[in-house]
DNA sequence: AGCACGCCGACT
DNA sequence: GTCGGCGTGCTC
């Protein structure tokens, strides 16, 4: 029997315009919780609808007596939500602007329900990767491990929430420690929610989770499962049939009761923003849901992102720190390569000498090397020598990649293609001509310097078949291969022993980006591929080739210098106010009519200055936006888009996230206006 | 008075 | 989103 009368219940509509706790009468329903799936009467409906219950008390609040009060219908106690996560519903609202609804069914199980199938999880693919030695069954840690281990051990029996940001060299054996916290929560009866940047690339770290733990406890959610299989591990893990879930992303949604670990892996990867709406960040949620769950929550990467750097110093999180790699292999012997000496050298290849000869070196002594570019295709842009004219994309704006394999010239941005003209389409000049590297073209060249070698190449186009990207890696794994070619796609987590040089053919193409993130990801890229080389007993060597050996993100990246960087980034974050001392917001437009989006996006601008109200916010709001302008991609589908960005000084985050939602609320319900609002907290890109 | 139409606002 | 309520204004 369920002692309370009332019970709040977020009831599952489309409109924008519906979006608060309607007030039922339990009726004494057998087993309804804070989270419950229930179906419910509404409005003037013949059928229920599906909500969750939010809130159970015996009171009626002032405002409810008058009211005619109806009754649930029912309790599906198969897909209820944890209690957990009616919280972390509740504060996603107001972070990302979305409605409770909307929240709740990102926690709700995806796929159909149907009979159990009996599927079985993915067997553990046995990697070779480094592991602590075993001594009469236990890991040996090393000293700092230990020291990890005996902070975030405590927090774990002390059973209040805590957020550690642990900060470790490639091979310096974050791994073990996360397998240690997670025994010490299994021990003490609570379950362990994991997340990864990409399953995919992640067999290394899940293969050790299933040898420690055995596969049967533990749930891996990955995209090969089907709808079906995806809705039979939602219920095993909600019932308790497993209690470590290793995923992606919406893994931080898992259905884990008892939550008392929740650990991040790579926490600085952008595969962890959503880009579909809500567009939350699981680095912010997992965060979120450790505080609401009581669980300790552990962020590790080698190049922990800016933001969370700057959380740990502030004392929202406790930082440690792995500075020695677990083996005592030294960090790889990292060169910057001044490009432009080169040139004055004479040497316009794409290889410098040095690279070169370290290369040769690598070969004679049968060792493999790999070489980062990260720009798919054969050039970055197809331009007339005459005139200066380049090619477009004529939604983006965006110069055109040309693929040789394809003889196309491609937009990567919104994939748009356009075949290269005979004669300039400005002057009418014959003979468009290819600027800028791409991997494709790197490839070609390489084959050109290095006959002798076998080389392979491993981006998107190569991965496109299926199995490809598989049989590239394990080729290369195997030393079929003695070159491997990539974008970032080969920068993460993967560890091959044979190698020992890697080559960062331009580390520019990162930095140049237009975004204010770009020095952040370039540091993080060059850093996270020199630790591809010499992972075991030898050293290895990295270069790095740039035009601008002097920027500071080359510089920190060069001698391994995390706290270097992250001092010189944040001055620049705070000089132009960047998270993390804002929050940038945007704010996209969109309608069917070009001038209905111009216009639409224009009001939007006047409306929040005046949800901010006449203090001095909509002055500070006014100083701290950017556009509107068109969007890059200013038509999707139908719609025109208008985008327009708002920096939010985090002290102020309350007032300016009760004026955004009110905006839109009021656009979005208001059909007569023609156009409609999108809001992205912390986007992606701010392309 | 009777009725069609369209907008507004509630939905517990 | 969807439906009923109700105000407006036209017609008998």
């Amino acid at each position: 029997m369920t002692a309370a009368k009332y019970a709040d219940v977020v009831v599952g509509t489309r409109s924008d315009n519906v979006d608060n706790f309607f007030t039922y009468e339990t009726g004494g329903l057998e087993g309804l919780r804070v989270g419950s799936k229930v179906t419910v009467p509404f409005a003037q409906e013949r059928g229920n609808r599906d909500g969750y219950v939010f809130a159970l008390f015996d009171d009626l609040p002032a405002g409810l007596e008058g009211k005619r009060m109806r009754r649930i219908s029912a309790v599906d106690g198969q897909e209820s939500l944890t209690e957990d996560a009616v919280a972390v519903c509740v504060w996603m609202r107001r972070r990302y602007f979305c409605r409770y609804i909307d929240a709740a069914r990102c926690f709700a199980p995806a796929g159909k329900k149907r009979a159990k199938v009996g599927g079985e999880s993915e067997g553990g693919r046995q990697d070779a990767a480094p592991t602590n030695p075993v001594e009469n069954g236990a890991p040996v840690l090393t000293q700092e491990q230990k020291a990890a281990v005996g902070r975030i051990l405590p927090a774990l029996a002390e059973g209040k929430p805590k957020v550690f940001l642990l900060r470790g060299v490639t091979g310096s054996g974050k791994t073990e420690v996360y397998l240690t916290a997670a025994e010490e929560a299994l021990r003490r009866g609570r379950r362990v929610v994991m997340l990864v940047p990409e399953i995919s690339l992640t067999h290394q770290t899940v293969a050790r989770f299933l040898a420690r733990f055995g596969a049967a406890r533990i749930a891996v959610l990955h995209s090969g499962l089907t709808l079906r299989e995806r809705y039979d591990e939602w219920v095993r893990i909600r019932s308790g049939g497993a209690d470590i879930v290793i995923g992606a992303r919406s893994a931080v949604f898992a259905p884990a009761e008892n939550l008392g670990l929740v650990l991040v892996d790579e926490e600085h990867e952008g595969t962890y923003k959503s880009d579909m709406s809500p567009k939350y960040d699981a680095v912010e949620v997992a965060v979120r849901r450790a505080q609401a769950a009581g669980a300790v929550c552990v962020l590790g990467s080698a190049t922990p992102s800016v933001v969370s750097s700057y959380r740990a110093e502030q004392g929202y999180y406790e930082e440690i720190t792995l500075t020695k790699r677990y083996n005592t292999t030294p960090l790889p012997h990292l060169t910057v390569v001044d490009m432009r000496k080169e040139l004055m050298r004479g040497n316009k290849s794409i290889f410098s000498e040095a690279l070169y000869a370290a290369m040769l070196d690598a070969f004679a002594a049968r060792r493999q090397v790999m070489l980062f570019l990260n720009r798919r295709g054969w050039s970055s842009f197809v331009s007339c020598p005459h005139c200066g004219y380049v090619m477009k994309c004529a939604q983006c704006n965006i110069s055109l990649t040309y693929h040789k394999a394809e003889d196309r010239a491609v937009c990567h941005f919104c994939g748009a293609s356009a075949a290269v003209p005979k004669a300039c389409p400005s002057c009418g000049a014959e003979g468009l001509r290819f600027f800028g590297l791409g991997t494709e073209q790197v490839e070609e060249l390489t084959r050109q310097a290095f006959p002798e070698q076998k080389v392979a190449r491993l981006d998107v186009d190569a991965a496109k078949p299926k199995g490809a990207a598989k049989k590239i890696l394990a080729d290369f794994a195997a030393g079929k291969t003695d070159i491997l070619i990539g974008t970032q796609m080969i920068a993460k987590g993967l560890d091959f022993a044979g190698v020992s040089v890697v080559g960062v053919i331009s580390a520019d193409i990162t930095l140049n980006i237009p975004d204010f993130k770009s020095p952040e990801r370039t540091f993080q890229l060059v850093t996270q591929v020199a630790g591809r080389a010499g992972r075991r007993e030898e050293r290895g060597s990295v270069f790095v080739q740039t035009y601008v050996p002097e920027h500071y993100a080359i510089e920190a990246a060069r001698h391994h210098d995390y706290e270097g960087f992250y001092r010189s980034e944040l001055f620049f974050r705070e000089t132009l106010s960047y998270p993390p001392y804002t929050d940038v917001v945007q704010v996209t437009t969109f309608a069917a009519d070009e001038d209905v989006c111009a216009a639409g996006a224009g009001e939007v601008r006047e409306l929040i200055f005046a949800a901010l109200g006449p203090s001095g916010l909509a002055r500070e709001a006014a100083a701290g936006m950017l556009g509107p302008r068109p969007a890059p991609v200013a038509k999707i589908g139908a719609d025109y888009r208008w985008h327009l960005y708002l920096k939010v000084p985090t002290g102020r985050r309350r007032a300016y996230e009760a004026a955004l939602a009110e905006v839109k609320r009021r656009v979005n319900t208001d059909a007569g206006k023609g156009y409609r609002i999108m809001l992205d907290v912390n986007p992606f890109s701010l392309m």
